[in-house]
DNA sequence: CGAGGGGTTGACGTTGTTCAATGAGCGTGG
DNA sequence: CCACGCTCATTGAACAACGTCAACCCCTCG
């Protein structure tokens, strides 16, 4: 498949066979879900499809029927605001169930962007419905994993109300190391990381011109590097504390129930 | 009651009779609720609380086996860094279910403390579960309410990310105005807000002298006053306009299902 | 070869913080 | 009754953080 530029639309209806092993994975970390809860969910998503790099899975205040489980590819929940700025909101990553959030609430208050080439998978509303129905364990499971974001929303809320600059990467370093790091996607103390300087800045409120000073004075306090699409963390205890990250929002530990 | 101190621990069990009626207001501004549904809920409802302003209804990391639903009082969700400094995430009024996120998340990864004086009544994470068993209109609009608090963590994101001083604090009140109409708390374009300068500035990234600064601008042009414990809109038009405010995020129109 | 995206750097202006001092309002105790 | 202590609001001046403008670099891709 060629390269699209950003923006393009591009989807294409791949091959009935979705491998959800990564969504298992981070729920893994919290429940223990027996094979035959497993396969009631994967029973219920075929349809996959390609999205380039710019695209947006679903636009602010669209109706949609059905919400996308990331495969392959980093997406991020954003608004733009009148002035024309983008502020995002988080950043989803492979085995996220990006827009779970339009189950109930119906229409999205918000787009859902690629920040890279992505593949997903569809899970209809009306199969939602159903596995609901029929698995009171699976809808909790399934609201749980929507309150996870919200925690994720509250320590962003934090994190740009409350920290200097320089902590303000470090923390959000710290998270996507974490979160990469639940599905697989690290390697040691690096993992990819698909977004740019511009990018960072819409994260955190940031011109692109701070986030390039504050990542070389990260650099050069010997505690990261942020390479074309690289992130290699060289001293994560040190970043966690400058950062003040407590990963406990992210509800890594395993449940009671 | 006499007055208390800020932080005093101050709980009192008050008769077995729960007014929900600003919860279900609320509820009924987007869903149809049918009065066995109502009636569901409120039998569920019995052990009311007071708190004094100050008090925290619970501590981040604490385990809690029901849900508080205020009846009087304004509180917030928070978090406090390791410099002493506090974050606001969300502001909590009359007919809020302010803790049901824990319901899902079984640990709290913020705290809950009051703002003024507060009455609530509490529900038994048990009797969520029943609920949630015998309707799953009920549970879906129990999960709703918890994700239109997710939305609004992400507009408080945009704001803080995105807007300005001014803004900010334009936007704050906008919110604060609609939510307190849909309970009936408004006067006119007046409502109760007890939050002091420095409470402000804990819920937009500001230090207490800016915000007084911006609030006598936003004075100066005719905006609005923030006197003692309320506020007084004198153009809400102009002040929509300035922020930015577009109420879509609070989900306060009529729902489908 | 040129165009374009991304990164880097310096100078300078704006926004917001900090420190400090002052006043208004209110409840308490003499 | 007044004096006192406390919270909250107000204001000014010095300072730090961050944005804007502008130039330049490197790399990749066509």
């Amino acid at each position: 498949m060629k390269a699209h530029y950003d923006g393009a639309l591009a989807r294409k209806v791949d091959a009935p066979s979705a491998d959800i092993s990564k969504f298992l994975l981070s729920i893994r970390k919290r429940f223990s879900v027996t094979e035959a809860e497993a396969a009631l969910l994967e029973d219920k998503m075929h349809e996959t499809a390609s999205f380039s790099a710019g695209d947006y899975l679903v636009h602010e205040d669209e109706r949609i029927t059905y919400s996308s489980l990331i495969l392959e590819g980093f997406a991020c929940r954003c608004k733009v605001s009148e002035d024309g700025q983008r502020q995002i909101m988080q950043i989803q990553i492979p085995g996220d169930f990006v827009d779970l959030h339009s189950y109930p609430l119906e229409v999205l208050d918000h787009s859902i962007a690629t920040l890279s080439n992505c593949r997903i998978v569809k899970f209809p509303h009306a199969e939602i419905s159903r596995v609901v129905d029929q698995s009171p364990r699976l809808a909790r499971i399934l609201w749980f994993s929507t309150m996870v974001d919200a925690s994720i929303h509250r320590e962003w809320i934090m994190n740009i109300g409350s920290r200097s600059g320089k902590e303000r990467i470090a923390h959000l370093m710290c998270e996507l190391y974490c979160r990469s790091e639940v599905v697989g996607l690290t390697d040691g103390h690096s993992f990819n990381m698909p977004l740019n300087q511009t990018q960072i800045g819409e994260c955190l409120g940031f011109s692109q011109m701070h986030v390039n000073r504050m990542l070389k004075e990260l650099r050069e306090l010997g505690l990261l590097t942020v390479n074309s699409r690289r992130v290699d963390i060289m001293d994560y205890e040190g970043l966690k504390s400058l950062a003040g990250f407590d990963p406990n929002y992210l509800y890594l530990t395993s449940r009671v129930s």
